[in-house]
DNA sequence: AGCACGCCGACT
DNA sequence: GTCGGCGTGCTC
């Protein structure tokens, strides 16, 4: 009787031979429901052989072969397995957690709409419609006649996204002749040429990049797409993608945030109005995911926009892989499976001989080493885009002499007037939420701290609380200091939301925005947000990360940048790396049409040469350096690291869990014959404690990846075997936090 | 990860 | 006497 070989979500890497009479080799990679102990599992049938190294009368039947959706393609599997075994993780959750939600269930995936979706068109009657004698007032019908106009398809998606009575409207006009109902057809090609809107003319450099990855499209190669902000990326990207779809081919491209990828979005459609696009991120529901996956899957969808998770769609005519801001940490994921989308998104291409492009202003210092070393193409885009945008004028106030009382100084005060007196924007930068970072008692020097975590509880005024913004924990603000019962108890040091209150105190007639995680809570919110930016209706923004990352705001002059010292003198040797990148990032909001920008950064330290790099936009200057010190160092990219973390709910499980991992390190390395394995002893993690969980961890550093890899399976092996029932670990390979 | 099995303390 | 606490060990 033929064996099925199935990959469960389980936490043993191993497959899992069960018995099956109906299967056959052509059922490789559908799911499959099969018996575990006492439950029933659903699992990926990974092979189909004939013979089990399990004794027979230890094999049970499987229950059920799935055929609802077409089998996982061979080079998805193939992905999954590479990244099970790189990553040291049981490859049946890898499969099985890089499936959609409603294809992990124990039932056949239905889809009532089908997997196409049904797209909507104006009929010649509807574009005849006179939207004058639509109410006004009826905001739902004009939006939609707008979405609809000029020749544009919209699926169920874009159409709920215009409002919920939307689709019931649409039914009304489909019923009246004035829409258009059809099935998207798959395009042989997607001659979108008959476009409306002119082709921006493309700068010689960007010319250079697409021509240069054009003559190379039908090979594997990385291209670092190296060009400041406001260079024109996205147009580059635009170009490639107009290839690959005249090629019939597929592009996968992977975004950081969930915030950008509705602009991304709206970008490509206007510009492949014929073309499908799915995006898939996390704001997606699960049947939305599901729709979006099969689309994928079956070639239906040729552009697909996705966050990190999209990297495990498949995609059966990939042609082109595109990583937008390939710096960025958010590619890395970092709980479960830490895997790097941007890496696996090389793996890709490299899989099926294909370019890949990766984007960035600030490249991760890895990417720029092997552009450096000739492993990647390095493409520039030193000059922006748009005429007459230059980079914007950055300088430092130096805060030694007099650290100003409302943390603002006179100068960046002075210049945030001038915006004001010119009608222009303003963006006051501070990586920083809430009133005030820490609650401190004046006598004593006791500070609230987060009973769950080793971290200083935030005070946010507004709502009166303070808050771990490590676990999420909220309580009260207490009357007086628990320790020593004085009530002098005042906040200490500046967040958003206190310097929003210093800004409207000094200006009061300013229409003053804060952006941070806290006032964007509602799932929409950001898009009007932006809207109410591009609409000038904000003089001063307030904002932390969130707001630096990619979006324009043409009338944005001045970007005020305050407290980034602290980031330089971190004991994680990326943060400089980060830093650099943040502040070029949000320098790069200032000055991007007509406007010439300006950037203040308020520091104790003018002379750093992370400031100095920055105010000269000399990236190349700061990454060389940096560069230098990690190779004498003997840091990444000159090495590389693997980080075993554990956490237990006692310090001393998880110490002794260390120790004897580290022996057990020991006593493989030295049975090696390379013996260029670097061990190092366990030190708890920077956040030592979390959501009640003590955490340590345990550095592995090697010159060779490949001598890396042998000894962690071993490792592996080894660990797996000890008794873990008290004990959380994880190995983190390639890890960028600690 | 789940889930069963098993071996000890406080309840009707 | 048994209900249930969670330590241990197995899952094709």
């Amino acid at each position: 009787m033929p064996i099925l070989r199935v990959a469960l979500n389980v936490p043993i890497d191993t497959l899992f031979d069960y018995e099956s009479a109906e299967a056959s080799p052509s059922d490789i990679g559908l799911r499959v429901c099969v018996p575990f102990g006492a439950r029933k599992l659903i699992g990926v049938i990974w092979d189909v052989c004939t013979e089990s190294v399990i004794p027979v009368d230890k094999l049970k039947s499987a229950i059920a072969v799935f055929r609802d959706i077409q089998p996982l393609p061979a080079e998805l599997m193939a992905l999954l397995s590479f990244c099970s075994k790189y990553y040291h993780h049981p490859l049946g959750m890898v499969v099985i957690n890089s499936l959609p939600v409603k294809l992990r269930r124990i039932k056949p995936a239905v889809l009532k709409s089908g997997i196409q979706d049904v797209i909507y068109t104006l009929t010649e009657s509807g574009r005849q419609i006179d939207r004058s004698s639509i109410p006004v007032r009826n905001t739902v019908m004009h939006k939609l006649l707008e979405a609809l106009s000029g020749d544009t398809q919209l699926d169920a998606q874009q159409v709920r996204k215009i409002s919920v009575r939307a689709a019931k409207l649409l039914k009304q006009w489909t019923a009246k002749g004035w829409v258009e109902e059809k099935q998207y057809e798959i395009l042989p090609d997607t001659n979108d040429s008959a476009r409306k809107i002119p082709l921006l003319e493309l700068t010689l450099e960007q010319s250079v990049a697409v021509n240069s990855v054009f003559t190379q499209f039908n090979q594997f190669n990385t291209w670092l797409l190296h060009g400041v902000t406001g260079s024109g990326k996205t147009e580059v990207y635009l170009r490639l993608i107009e290839k690959a779809l005249s090629e019939n081919k597929q592009t996968l491209i992977l975004i950081p945030e969930i915030n950008l990828t509705p602009q991304l979005e709206a970008v490509f459609r206007v510009r492949f109005t014929k073309t499908p696009i799915v995006s898939l991120h996390s704001g997606l529901n699960d049947t939305e995911r599901l729709r979006g996956w099969l689309q994928a899957q079956q070639g239906i969808a040729r552009v697909i926009l996705g966050t990190r998770l999209a990297v495990f769609t498949p995609l059966p005519d990939l042609g082109l892989v595109i990583v937008d801001e390939e710096h960025d940490s958010s590619f890395k994921q970092q709980d479960g499976l830490r895997y790097s989308a941007r890496d696996l998104a090389v793996f890709r291409a490299k899989q099926v001989q294909i370019p890949v492009v990766l984007g960035s202003a600030t490249p991760s210092l890895e990417s720029y080493h092997k552009a450096l070393t000739g492993r990647y193409h390095h493409l520039r885009l030193n000059h922006r885009a748009v005429k007459n945008a230059a980079l914007p004028q950055i300088d430092c106030i130096d805060i030694r002499s007099g650290k100003p009382k409302t943390g603002l100084t006179g100068q960046l005060i002075h210049a945030v007037k001038d915006c004001l007196s010119q009608r222009q924007q303003s963006l006051i930068f501070i990586n920083r939420r809430g009133y005030a970072p820490v609650l401190l008692c004046r006598s004593c020097g006791w500070t609230a701290t987060c009973r769950r975590c080793s971290s200083r509880l935030v005070v946010h005024l507004q709502d009166k609380k303070l808050s771990c913004h490590h676990c999420g924990h909220s309580e009260g603000f207490p009357y007086a200091c628990p320790r020593c019962g004085d009530p002098d108890i005042k906040p200490f040091g500046r967040g958003t939301q206190r310097v929003e209150e210093t800004l409207s105190e000094l200006f009061p007639a300013a229409r003053i925005l804060r952006i941070d995680r806290d006032s964007i809570s509602r799932k929409n919110a950001w898009q009007q947000i932006l809207q109410t930016i591009h609409r000038r209706e904000v003089d001063i923004l307030i904002g932390t990360q969130l707001l630096a990352k990619g979006h324009d705001f043409p009338n944005l002059a001045l970007v005020g940048i305050l407290d980034s010292d602290l980031s330089l003198f971190s004991t994680d040797f990326r943060a400089g790396e980060r830093l650099f990148a943040q502040l070029m990032q949000v320098s790069g909001r200032a000055g991007r049409a007509e406007i010439a920008g300006r950037v203040l950064i308020q520091t104790e330290y003018p002379g750093h040469p992370l400031y100095q790099a920055l105010q000269q936009h000399n990236y190349d200057a700061l990454a060389r350096n940096i560069l230098a010190e990690r190779k004498v160092a003997g840091f990444p990219p000159y090495t590389f690291q693997a980080l075993l973390r554990a956490e237990a709910h006692s310090i001393n499980t998880v110490t002794d869990f260390l120790h004897t991992a580290h022996k057990l390190a020991r006593s493989i390395v030295d049975s090696l014959k390379h013996k260029n394995i670097e061990i190092f002893d366990p030190v708890s993690a920077a956040m030592a404690r979390l959501k009640g969980m003590e955490r340590a961890h345990l550095l592995i550093q090697s010159g060779s990846r490949q001598d890396l890899q042998f000894f962690l399976t071993n490792w592996y092996r080894q660990l797996s075997a000890l008794p873990s029932s008290k004990i959380h670990w994880i190995l983190d390979v390639d890890p960028i936090e600690f």
